[in-house]
DNA sequence: GTCTATAAATAGATAGAC
DNA sequence: GTCTATCTATTTATAGAC
């Protein structure tokens, strides 16, 4: 395990807080030197390219999301698996609002030149919410409707995560696990 | 009601299929002028600015979301609003898929010169899935609760709906939206 | 390892002919 | 209304001193 430098962690940090508000592109090598206190050389001694560097970013992101949402899901069986599934999704997001606000404007993007890799990761964390599904669901739905199923719960999870904390950030992280909950509760549909 | 002219209409849809290719940083107007046809002073001639050009586009789409959903809301009563309104948005997404990834890209950006009226848009087309929502929950929910969940359920169908599209567009609509609607039914934790 | 200086390409936007 | 040509600023990336 290499210990990453300061500078180059200086740098990631500085490339994935000007990335959240800017985006991966809007956001420009000069920035992240001045914002991580080094020259723009510096950057590119540590990242080859600003596509390098992003991918690090972004990959690292997913990967984490993907451990915890299989940490989760093995804490709990059944519905309750699913439910530590978004309350430690949104606690990561919480964490991490920076990330999770760059990992939702990129991670639909199919023209970067890491599409791949991150295809791989999104299919990964998705899988594990599929895997949680599967005894949930009648036999014979099929592996594609469950990643329907997966990527939908991922979004409700994403989208109020980050409803939350743009504009309700004093809410706490219980109450709004609860509310993205009740709407899988089915409780919704007996109230009609 | 201006009509608008061949010109015009061939600008805006280059720059939406761009825009969702590459994001609105990562397109130029040069590109959007090569693939509408024209040239890129006639670009210019039509619209101000870059940011000018991609707002008309944003604040267009979101607002005939916005106008679905009410109409969704307004077709049916109790849960069955809110089935519609799920149906329905997946519809439109189907309809205009660059304009689905693009608005998915762009939606929590703070930094747009034009994110002011994106956002009360954005809040809009929240709030009518919020009162379709309102019968349905406790009394003492609050407004804020609400939003998060309106915003939860939008972000299921989104992402639900560009998983769809990008990686099993066979799968009929009908399909589709019962796999994400089965999600809000409640036999989720049944099953457990 | 970190810096300054600069190359080389590309961006948004404008001017002015037709 | 549409075009070509061009201005000016910015961008990614590299070279080479320290």
């Amino acid at each position: 395990m290499p210990r990453i430098s300061a500078t180059k962690q200086a740098i990631l940090a500085a490339a994935l807080e000007l990335g959240a508000l800017h985006g991966i592109s809007g956001t420009t090598m000069e920035e992240v030197a001045e914002r991580a206190g080094v020259a723009k050389g510096s950057v590119y001694y540590n990242f080859s390219s600003k596509d390098k560097l992003f991918e690090e970013l972004l990959t690292t992101g997913v990967s984490s999301l993907a451990r915890t949402l299989r940490q989760a899901r093995l804490s709990a069986a059944g519905f309750a698996g699913v439910e530590a599934m978004v309350t430690d999704m949104l606690a990561l997001i919480a964490d991490n609002r920076p990330l999770a606000k760059l990992t939702a404007a990129e991670i639909f993007r199919t023209d970067r030149v890491w599409q791949h890799s991150m295809s791989v990761l999104r299919r990964e964390a998705l899988a594990e919410i599929g895997v949680a599904l599967e005894p949930l669901l009648p036999a014979d739905t099929t592996e594609s409707t469950r990643l329907l199923m997966a990527g939908g719960i991922f979004g409700a999870t994403l989208m109020g995560g980050l409803e939350w904390l743009l504009f309700s950030p004093e809410t706490p992280v219980d109450e709004v696990a609860a509310a993205i909950l009740f709407t899988f509760s089915g409780k919704l549909a007996a109230g009609a």
